[in-house]
DNA sequence: CACCCCACCTGCGTGC
DNA sequence: TGCACGCAGGTGGGGT
């Protein structure tokens, strides 16, 4: 569910709250998200600790906790993370509940079990940290750069833009919409880029995700922030779940199938190209 | 290595 | 009404 913009709105509701307080305690359900430390392994890192910073990197929730312990909470598809009192009656598939100073407790909801809260000893970075690409808005990134990752690949632009190992933090939603903006067709392969199109890749990433950002996110299904609002984005979606239905320009917004994933565009603004660049 | 498929889950909308 | 099916914002393991 929540893409760079979803938990980065998270990040912004929770850190004033929780930055300085100490954890005192853990409540685990029953039931195991995908990737969770064991209730033994959260017992014996977290309470007591103060917790010093709140980081977003990619999709990851980074808690950075005294002592050079970190706690990472990914939210998969339909996480969601806010703070008390618990409502009443009690919500359905809240799995963990984290207990901090003030009586404040963090409730972490998910339904699909997607999810992952892992919990690291101080020392080694966390492994899954490892394997995330590069932030959107990091100087280092730069059409010359999206250009030189592309190299020597075949694949298409749709699935190089969800590739986390690249670039972080953008899912099937915002990939749609910046191809749209970009006027890229989703299948181009990206050895087809030239660097004016790498510039628009960019320019219009970080455009759509500050301007999500801005709105809040977008709630297609799930998604709520830490206050249990829903975002606004969805209102300014040009082509995710929307085929069918016509485009700005006129024509119908189509949807095709890449990796497993719909991809929706519009042939016109999108068009493919068959010749090279 | 690069790339794709599928598993992992629950819930909802659709069509028969 | 019930049931089967397809679909949903995530990652990662295994196969080609």
């Amino acid at each position: 569910m929540p893409e760079l913009p979803e938990v980065e709105v998270i990040r912004r509701g929770l850190a004033p709250v929780l930055v300085g307080r100490r954890f005192l305690a853990v409540k685990v359900g029953a039931q195991r998200l995908r990737q969770q430390s064991s209730p033994q392994e959260l017992r014996r890192w977290l309470p007591g600790r103060r917790l010093e910073g709140l980081r977003r990197r990619g999709k990851y929730l980074r808690f950075d906790l005294e002592g050079g312990v970190t706690l990472l909470i990914h939210l998969g598809m339909t996480g969601r993370l806010f703070m008390g009192p618990p409502p009443s009656p009690p919500l359905p598939h809240v799995h963990l509940v984290f207990q901090l100073e003030g009586g404040l407790e963090l409730f972490f909801q998910d339904t699909r079990r997607f999810g992952q809260v892992l919990v690291f000893p101080p020392g080694e970075a966390p492994p899954p940290l490892a394997q995330v690409g590069a932030e959107p808005f990091s100087r280092k990134v730069t059409p010359a750069w999206l250009a030189g990752q592309a190299r020597g690949r075949s694949r298409p632009i749709k699935n190089f833009l969800l590739d986390a190992r690249i670039l972080a933090g953008i899912g099937n939603i915002y990939a749609c919409e910046i191809l749209l903006a970009a006027r890229l067709h989703p299948a181009t392969p990206v050895a087809r880029l030239t660097l004016a199109d790498w510039g628009r890749v960019l320019a219009e990433t970080r455009r759509i995700l500050r301007r999500a950002i801005k709105k809040g996110g977008t709630t297609v299904a799930n998604y709520l922030n830490s206050k249990g609002e829903a975002g606004l984005f969805q209102l300014e979606l040009r082509v995710y779940g929307r085929a069918g239905e016509p485009c700005r320009c006129g024509a119908p917004i189509n949807r095709l199938v890449q990796a497993g994933r719909s991809t929706f565009f519009c042939p016109r603004c999108q068009p493919r190209r068959d010749c090279n660049p």
